[in-house]
DNA sequence: GTGAAAGCGCTAACAT
DNA sequence: ATGTTAGCGCTTTCAC
């Protein structure tokens, strides 16, 4: 529980002795004002004559100072850093939202601190972590959160925003695919090829993306009067998913339409079918994944999928990240982003013939 | 050139002013000692008698005080922070990559502040950006860097360590796969499949790491007797791949073997020869690719590749640094960690009956 | 509009 | 082994 103070990298030294970082005393020496003029001039809404000004700036540029942040952080509480904590990194989709977030928050100037929490024990340690370095606020992308961590950032004010998951806690703010649409889209779609007989690969099991997008396909295929799916476990990997498709097939009643919890595991199950199984898709089986990420539309795969909108998620995040950071006693923000089906070669658009 | 200090986010406030950040002061009062007793018992080497630790700790914890690392690092000149930029995010690799420093770093109880840089400029402003916050030591992955950013990180003393990336500058720390070496057991290996047309699909035209591998094809093939390779443009991504592919197969002399420059490219290579052009790999043309990222063993590319031991390599980087930053003045370090050639099928291995 | 003084939370140097 | 003092680099009163 407590944090590894005792470390033995605590030995190491410092920086370098002789290395000369500029500080305020020095341009004001130069510039022949006080450093409380000097403050001034690199804190935008201050009353400052202009002329003073440009002389404090013009000894500023002399020296290549610029105000220690830190130093600045420790009276302004704030860090002009972001904490950004990744659950599933091995997913290309979130490799690209990393990226937008990166260099999205850069161009606000705001500083990023990665984490990656392999489970929900380490996305405590991880929030902790940040929360100790003063984060104005954390993300946490495509994993859940324990109360507890959430109730320290609460208790020091720093916004929390989940991306791409759900908590039972309704007090958070988040931002995700409307899963469960995206699910029952699916679910129609296939209803429309013809197929009677479904199975969904599951993902992480405790995944509130995976139990929203097959909540959302098991509804609608109720509401057409279909049997709810089959399910097997394919753990949003490749591997996962090539595994799970034999399962499924050489299971007692195999499935004609398969809906996979994301596009990885799609890809596995495809190669399940086409080179262990012998099978052709769509003429054999229908296959569906979820995220359309790049892969998804080469030729090799063509894989009919529900788009999340990256970029407009991320967006949506940073967004709501301004709004909690000027105000943290904001009700929870809440945006649930449509998919898109992406309709390729993958899945039978209408009964066979 | 000057930072933007003149934001509009300044304006942003502070944080929540009621929120009780508990310091030392209090855990003192509670613990009935002084102020510098407390800072002893956070620090490992101090001398403090065993009965004063553990009520110092009690107090501590009573109040979940831990000492603020931002204020403790005004004196210590250390941060214990490492910054990160990285430069082709896109790439699978380099994703695996980020994900393996960012979870080594954590284990080792460093923090890690990320930057994206498309271009060796933002590389210097990136680094510019992190040296303000004060960072240990700066990584940058896949990317080169000026000689400026260089020269600041130096002058107070950071080390800087290029990952898979050389610059002139030889006064830099490094650690890269040996890729002239890797660019040579290509030429080997299509010698033997008894191709004599070779190919060559470039990467980025600057990066050191498409210059060494092609500087060690070419060299092994004319040692080989065999001509130079003949050159296209594939820009380290898919589409480029199968765009280059296209214009040498359907150029004058279409070669019999390609060795594409990473195997994000040699996959859109492959696609363009078997969807686009109707030929069959290997047996029309023989392929190799670079990296080894494991789509390259899925049944649907089989590339043969050049694997870059990301773990070992990874490993080497983070030990590098915990020596430079022991001693900043340390001698830059080296490590040119051997390739490995993965064969698949994607390469002919013997010449054509 | 500007300077002096106090203090953010911490550690280091010097006492004892 | 512990307390006192000074100061890291900065901002923020509060005077003028």
């Amino acid at each position: 529980m407590t944090a590894p103070l005792d470390d033995a990298s605590r030995t190491r030294p410092g920086r370098k002795a002789g290395a000369a970082v500029p500080n305020s005393d020095a341009v004001a020496r130069l510039a022949g004002v006080s450093r409380s003029t000097v403050s001034r001039a690199f804190t935008p809404g201050a009353s400052i004559a202009p002329v003073t000004l440009e002389r404090v700036m013009a000894a500023a540029r002399e020296l290549s100072y610029s105000p220690n942040p830190l130093a600045r952080s420790l009276i302004s509480r704030r860090t002009d850093t972001v904490g950004l904590v990744m659950g599933h990194p091995e997913n290309p989709f979130y490799q690209e939202v990393l990226t937008g977030f990166t260099s999205r928050l850069q161009r606000r100037d705001l500083r990023v601190m990665c984490q990656t929490a392999p489970d929900i024990e380490s996305v405590e340690d991880s929030v902790r972590s940040l929360l100790r370095y003063n984060v104005d606020a954390v993300i946490v992308t495509s994993s859940g959160i324990t109360s507890a961590a959430v109730g320290e950032a609460h208790a020091v004010g720093v916004p929390i925003i989940l991306f791409n998951r759900t908590v039972e806690d309704d007090a958070l703010s988040r931002v995700q695919t409307d899963n469960r649409r995206g699910g029952r889209a699916v679910a129609d779609l296939l209803n429309h090829g013809g197929h009677r007989r479904l199975a969904y690969i599951n993902g992480l099991e405790n995944a509130s993306t995976n139990r929203d997008r097959l909540a959302g396909f098991t509804e609608r295929l109720g509401e057409l009067g279909l049997p709810p799916p089959l399910l097997e476990y394919g753990e949003y990997s490749y591997e996962g998913g090539r595994e799970a498709i034999k399962r499924l097939m050489l299971g007692g009643d195999p499935p004609e339409a398969v809906f996979c919890a994301n596009d990885i595991s799609a890809f596995g199950a495809l190669d399940g079918l086409r080179y262990d199984l012998g099978l052709r898709v769509p003429d054999d089986v229908s296959l569906v994944g979820f995220d359309d990420v790049p892969m998804a539309a080469w030729p090799c795969f063509d894989l009919t999928t529900v788009r999340q909108r990256r970029n407009q998620m991320v967006e949506a995040t940073l967004d709501s990240l301004d709004l909690l950071m000027r105000d943290p006693d904001r009700p929870p923000i809440r945006h649930d982003i449509p998919g898109r089906l992406i309709v390729r070669r993958s899945a039978r658009l209408a009964p066979a013939g």
